[in-house]
DNA sequence: TATTTAAAAGTATTATATACTTTTATCGCA
DNA sequence: TGCGATAAAAGTATATAATACTTTTAAATA
């Protein structure tokens, strides 16, 4: 029988987290990107990033961090992967595990992202960032199209009053498709998932759309595909 | 405008990987686990895992782990998530990345397997595994699934000819459920993602049921679901 | 050669997706 | 006040896919 390897005398490592922070405005689903501060690649994009602590999980770091930027906690985030190319940081071996957050961008704390020399880009046009963010951007970008095909990312990134026009145009640009208004209309309204208001957005055409709010997830019928990817 | 923190004077972790193995035979689907043989818990059932290197990827730990106890390389791995709870190794604070694996039992080496005092379990009747590793288990079972719902994992797991009747049984013991023979049969043939044989397997009846062999991925219309889960 | 077995092929029904059309509510303005 | 414009909302028709079920086939064997 082979014995396996005790404890001690084990490498440890650098452990990190990386925010991808998603959120939508005018029409478009956006980023929010930082100024780096520090070397390497001090003055270039990057995504947003803290160390993880021997007394949080990794989970933990991530909200951690996505508070002290945005001023926001118990937001939707997700764990993409882990990132662990031995030379990914010139700086040192930092292994890093990336994570995708969904949040309201009227809703968070813009003097905290001044603060932190941070800008929302649109997905559709980003910048170059330091390292291997590009990479992280892409398979966040990937799992939330994923996540959005059977579930209605809408509660995470739309204000609570919406109409099903801004739920579409929320779709269309996660998905950088057109979507038929009926038969989205049909197919959204089919999953239950939320309640019509006695109140009108007449922003957008003469005769109005009603706003809609989310029921509770357990009231909603959630064996509906959304979008046949 | 708030500084970030240098990298000088950061706490280290110690970093693993978790690998939750395989593979299918006498039509059930089984796990490789493994006798503990270091404390705590040893003598305990548990995952195969394996230090990460400073000069290695954690994808690379994990392929080295398995080569490691099975003899097998280019396996399909795929990482599940981080397991980062402070406490949820008592010997320290270990950060673990579980990944699972497909593997055709058939071709892995035994004599490795026994070397390490380990031993296929069928997953319906699996044995109280240690720390989170059952947690590591559920997980990879339900990204098992949803590969397995829009992707044929028949390469990974089953010898190279095989029948269509072994391929649904497959299926049956992933999804713990019995697909119909007729409408299964109809939508696998439908990806056009293998080809037929002159060969008959007659062990299952008198009539005998063609032998098939996976086609190049690139080959196969892969815009099919198969299991609408 | 009749019987048995499960494979293989085929059919019929239902459900869902997609493309497209019609109606509705409301505003601005003649 | 009533008409045109706008996009929402509702409705329809067709194509495609899922599901349940039936029939035919090939080969072994009693």
């Amino acid at each position: 029988m082979v014995s396996q390897q005790e404890y001690g005398s084990q490498e440890k490592h650098l452990l990190a987290v990386d925010c991808v922070i998603f959120g939508y405005e005018s029409g478009e689903l956006k980023l929010l990107l930082f100024k780096r501060q520090l070397e390497p690649g001090k003055g270039n994009w990057s995504l947003i990033g803290g160390w993880v602590d021997t007394l949080e999980t990794v989970e933990q770091a991530a909200e951690r961090v996505l508070l002290k930027i945005t001023g926001l906690s118990r937001i939707f985030q997700e764990e993409v992967s882990v990132f662990s190319a031995p030379d990914r940081d010139p700086g040192g071996r930092v292994v890093s595990i990336a994570f995708y957050a969904l949040i309201d961008i009227k809703s968070h704390n813009k003097e905290l992202v001044n603060l932190y020399d941070a800008k929302w880009w649109p997905v559709s046009n980003l910048p170059d960032l330091i390292f291997d963010h590009g990479q992280m951007v892409d398979e966040s970008l990937a799992k939330l199209r994923k996540k959005a095909s059977y579930d209605l990312v809408g509660r995470d990134l739309l204000p609570d009053e919406f109409t099903l026009t801004q739920l579409r145009q929320l779709y269309n640009s996660i998905f950088s498709q057109e979507f038929d208004p009926g038969n989205f209309r049909k197919k959204i309204l089919s999953m239950d998932a939320m309640v019509r208001l006695n109140k009108k957005d007449t922003g957008e055409s003469k005769k109005g759309a009603f706003y809609y709010t989310f029921k509770p997830e357990s009231e909603m019928n959630v064996a509906i595909r959304i979008i046949n990817m």
